[in-house]
DNA sequence: GTCTAAATGTCGGCC
DNA sequence: GGCCGACGTTTAGAC
């Protein structure tokens, strides 16, 4: 569609004898452009288009893959789908794993260039410094795909679902608890929930959406004797909420005597026994 | 390309006027099969042999997807690329981030159909009970990749690399120190480096590969007290090697009386300074 | 920008 | 399969 289809156009026919097919479409604000088997000097032409236009980029053949940053890594010959978009993302999959085997985030700088025979896709961003470098040596396809219309995703079960239900309904985690402060802020990070117990003692609660281990009463543990050293207060309490734990993290809360409610984020999640639990109570017992 | 291509040729001229296309290549062990603007039958058939295949699939159209497991999450209509991997993988992607808006791990089975005049991917797996659901109200192209080749990913500067640093020359650490174990189990959870120091006292180490905050200083305060707890020593030393760390880190570390040393994975990383070095001193000095 | 923790985290390793 | 922590985690929110 103007002066970039008619360039893409153009080149696909100087491609000396190789067969490229190319569509377009525009209806409905949706527009796809596809070349198969390119010349790499058409897939180039058909980048830089797709990334003038804003387009979501869709490249498979077969390619390497380098990276420099963080870490480092380097990846042999192989067939690799890669995905270029708009926002500076770049995704790199093997027909394994739902994460990327290379990929750079959001704010990076694509280019596209043909260098020793190869179609060559960089992408660069800053702190930190990285690049990551995809060299094709063969082009399958590559589609360019223009995003017309988006819509918010809606998320229920988060953390901040579950501290809402307990700020609706404090008696949750304790008889008598009284949220005072969400996100607190201690030297150790901020605390979910603070408040204080029906005798005045101040309480800190951790929240978390799902079983835990030991990590989880690690938090709970410094931000407890963070709050103590910063309040001068020896009794603080801590409490853990979660919808159950493991057996090392029920030792461990055990040990420091933390409380523990059973509690998830949703409606349906073991609410009901919410009267200080004993966490030994919660994982399967032996005798039931 | 044999049967099944056939079946998708058969079914795309039966598809009531609507214009089909479709592109199936074989060349050095990779094909590529494509359809465009594909009736939702036209669709489900190429879907289902790309199953059978075991090809990488991608689905670009307007759709909703619904998801619910862990938690739930509802999408509204728009323009999104599914990538549907053999292993089971489903990703659905739009024009920004880089993590899907909606994904299923690996393991998943994915199931198409038409109804309601919409093509719907499902994509179930057990443990936990999980379903993704992507409606296309609209395909505007559906193309399966058959993967050939692979090759390994190699990469370096991780944590690991920075424990065989440390192996390979303890007096990185402190001199004097000795290491005796890794990933030394405790009740807190296991302990990267256990070792002694030059007048014998036991030693905790924890590695990052970057930059630390509050959570790796309370991870080594977890693993000494486990240790002093475990073997009633209450000398135990605690000792972080990092890169380098917030203040607020440092602080904690100042506070609990742990060492830090400045030290990264990579060759070129601050490895010169080892000898116990006060965290403050790493930090941006105001006056340098 | 840095800092801090959540996440449908995912992934690998060990039990 | 559960448990545990690393990850080039990514992402959002606060400062």
């Amino acid at each position: 569609m103007h002066g970039r289809a008619a360039a893409i156009h153009r080149s696909a026919q100087e491609s000396n004898g190789r067969v490229v097919f190319l569509r377009r479409l525009a209806r409905e604000g949706v527009s796809v452009e596809t070349l198969h088997r390119p010349a790499h000097r058409d897939a180039l032409v058909a980048l830089e288009g797709a990334f003038d236009r804003g387009d979501m980029v869709v490249v498979f053949g077969r390619c390497t893959v380098e990276y420099d940053g963080r870490a480092s890594s380097s990846l042999g010959p192989g067939d690799r789908l890669l995905l270029l978009k708009p926002d500076g993302s770049a995704l790199v999959h093997t027909d394994e794993k739902r994460t990327p085997v290379n990929w750079q985030p959001p704010g990076s700088e694509h280019r596209a260039s043909v260098r020793d025979g190869r179609l060559r896709v960089q992408s660069r961003r800053t702190t930190p410094e990285e690049v990551l470098d995809v060299r094709f040596e063969r082009v399958d396809q590559l589609s360019a795909f223009s995003v017309a219309e988006r819509a918010e995703l809606a998320l229920t079960g988060s953390e901040e679902d579950l501290r809402n239900r307990i700020l609706d309904d404090p008696a949750l985690v304790e008889e008598g608890f009284e949220p005072l402060e969400t996100e607190r802020e201690t030297m150790a990070g901020p605390v979910d929930v603070f408040g204080r117990d029906g005798e005045g003692r101040a309480v800190v609660v951790e929240l978390k959406r799902r079983r835990v281990g030991p990590g989880a009463v690690r938090q709970l543990q410094g931000y407890v004797d963070a709050v103590g050293r910063e309040t001068g207060d020896e009794t603080v309490r801590g409490v853990l909420v979660a919808p159950s734990v493991t057996d090392r993290a029920a030792a461990l809360l055990d040990e420091r005597g933390f409380g523990f409610v059973a509690l998830g984020p949703d409606e349906g999640e073991n609410g009901d026994e919410s009267e200080d639990v004993d966490p030994d109570r919660e994982r399967d017992s032996a005798d039931d």
